[in-house]
Parts: C-alpha cells; structure tokens; sequence
DNA sequence: TGTACATCAGTGAACGCGCGTTCACTGATGTAC
DNA sequence: TGTACATCAGTGAACGCGCGTTCACTGATGTAC
C-alpha cells in the first residue's frame, strides 16, 4: 500500500500496473496475490485509509474548536482541512484522481467518503448557527458547496508552488466565506 | 475523433488505446498517424472542441437573455450548461475526466478552458449587477464557486438516472442561489 | 520439551495478449504546365 | 485537353515490450498435543 500510494503520487493510481507496484515494493510480481485479489481491491483499500485518515482529522478539528470554546467552525474546518491535504498529498491526490477515475467502483467509494466528509460538517455548521443563534438556511446545500469548492480548489493547488498554494487557500476562503453569507442572509430572510 | 468520443463515454479517455480507437473508426491502427501524433495529440484536440462549443453555447444563452431583456443571468446558465451537459455527455465527460486525469498537459488544457468559462461568467454577472443596482462583492470568486460546482456536481449526476439527475440540477440551482446572496449581502454590507 | 502439521509470504518460469510504433508500399485525388 | 508529378489517406506485416495471471514450489513462523 506504502509503494502504490508513493507511484501513484507522480502518474496517478489507475495508470499503475501491478508490476510496477510489486517493483516499488521490492516484491515478485506473483507475490501481490497474497494481499490482495486485483488492483481495484488494493485501490478500494487504499480509498478506505485515506477516508478514515481525513475523518479522524475532522474529529480532531472539531474537538480543538469545542476545547478552546472559541474560533470559527469554518475557518478551523478548512484549515485543517488543507493541513491534511498538504501533508498527506498521496493520499489526497488519490482521493481525488479516483473521484474522476474510470472506475465506477472507485468512484462510488471516494464518493461515499466525500458524503460522509459533507455529514459531517452539516452536523458542525447546524451546532454552530444555534451556538452563536444564526439561523442557517438550506445548511445541507451550504455544506455540500463547501466542500465541493475545497475539494477541487483544494486538488488544482497541489500542482502549484507554495506561494501560488497559499493563493489558492485564500480563495477557498473567500468563496466558503461568501457561502456562509448567503446562508446566513437566507436565513434571516435578509433579501438585496 | 468521433470514435474516441464514442468510446471515452463508457471507459474514459485515458484508458483508451490507439488500436481500440482505430478499430471503433474502422481504420487500421496506423492509419492513426496520417492524422495525429499519438493519443495525446488527439486529446488536446478533443479539449479545444469541447470548449470551443461550451463557449459557442455560453455566448448565445447570453445573446437570449440580452435579447428578451428579462430573466436571471445566472437562472439561464445554469439550465443551458445542464442542457450542454446532458446533450453532449461524451464532450463533457471528457473534459470532467481529463481534468484530474494523469497527464498534466491534458489537465493544463482542461483548466484553461474552465477559466475562459470562468471569465465569461464573471462578466455576466457584473453586468447584471449593474443592471439591477445590486452591488456585488467578489464577483471572481463567486463566478469561481458557481463553475467548480457546477462542473463537479453535474459530473456526478451524469452517472445517474434521469430523475436522480434533476434532483442533482435543484442542488445546484440552490447552491448558485446561495453564492449568489451571499455575494449582494456582502456587497450591500449586510452583516449576521 | 519435542514433534508433527498448518499457515503463510514469497518465488521464478512460463503463458498468451494487446500494445505503440516502424516500414515500404498502394492507389486515389489534386495540381502545374 | 492531356501528361507528369505531388500529395495524401490508408494498408499489412512485423518488431519488441510490458502486462496480468497460472503454476508448482520453498522455507520460515505459528500452533496443537
């Protein structure tokens, strides 16, 4: 798993062969088979980590916001949220190479990883507008947009330098800032 | 190019090979080369069509509404991109799939026509905004918010059935609306 | 403690296959004079 | 109008290569009694 999530940062997962993921790993080719049944069964795998890895980083943000008592939601989610995807570029190269990919099995998996990202920050932006009592309008959309936004921004920025990566986090933060506006005004029933 | 545009519908482009392209073309695999490079060469002449008639589509949704003189900017984008998207599912499964496919080329290519659409968009709605004396702020990082979800989202629903893809299109519709407000409320000053 | 057996990761040889690409060639169509 | 030549799409044979997968086998480690 170590060896193809390595490969895979540089030319993508789905263009790996087995052969070359046995090489990574200093292993005969034939030796594969007694891990893993084909290459979509290592890449499902390697899918399931990435998932688990980015919602106990979520967890993590979330208790820091609930310890401290103070700070925004938002502004913790997304910085953690770039916070493990600079620092776990493999994996999140993965995650997003496959939401694209070519198979559908790989697809649905990264998706049903991205749905369960997305519940849980509804579950934080609803706990948040009742703590500081701003009603929130359609918060599973707001919620949604979010992360579609920090996800693919999120994914073009890893191919840019550090300064232009730092560029890219701000905009991010506009864009859900602006979001988290309209939800609110919504919700105020506030209208231009 | 129209057999490859058969083809990458149901496998993706990038996992197609010349041979299986120039079988669906009922060529022999090199009669290929009379008239591309290689695969990549054909790539890229697949994404310049594909934006050129995206924008071709942009420019006249534009001239109706300037025309009729009545209706949403942003109400008309969205159904004519949806409706660009579900008339040309192979055109536009490409360019969604190329984007975080494994050749930086090919992604290069992609994200520059994304932005001229981006462009476009921006333009659209200032001079909305000014027609209608509602002030916006952000109106790049809006129109950015409003193409990457309308891309991504509208990626997934081409996976599903014909109700589920409408279900998709009032997420989006809801989610523009959002980004939308939000940007008059900040451009009004509005504040929670 | 010793013995017998099961489990398990790893191996090298071999297979048939589809791949991209080269080559020298064909025959139809277009162009110059 | 006829002739000579250039251009161009298309072809079949052939190449060497990396691929996924099978097979029977090895030797180390763990387990039962």
């Amino acid at each position: 798993m170590d060896a193809a999530l390595r490969l895979s940062a540089e030319r993508g997962f789905s263009s790996l062969s087995l052969r070359q993921i046995a090489k990574e790993a200093e292993i005969a080719p034939t030796s594969f088979y007694r891990h893993f049944d084909d290459l979509e069964d290592l890449g499902l795998a390697l899918v399931d980590e990435v998932g688990a890895q980015l919602r106990r980083v979520v967890r993590q943000a979330r208790r820091r916001v609930a310890e401290s008592g103070s700070g925004s939601v938002v502004r913790t989610s997304i910085e953690t949220f770039m916070e493990f995807a600079t620092s776990n570029t493999n994996l999140f190269r993965l995650l997003l190479g496959e939401g694209a990919g070519n198979s559908l099995t790989m697809r649905n998996a990264v998706r049903e990883e991205v749905g369960r990202f997305t519940s849980e920050l509804i579950e934080s932006l609803q706990q948040e507008a009742d703590k500081q009592q701003r009603p929130l309008a359609h918060a599973a959309l707001a919620a949604e947009a979010m992360v579609t936004i920090a996800f693919n921004l999120g994914a073009s920025a890893l191919d840019r330098s550090a300064s232009e990566r730092a560029e890219v986090v701000e905009r991010i933060v506009g864009e859900v800032r602006i979001i988290m506006r309209g939800a609110e005004a919504m919700g105020a029933g506030w209208e231009p």
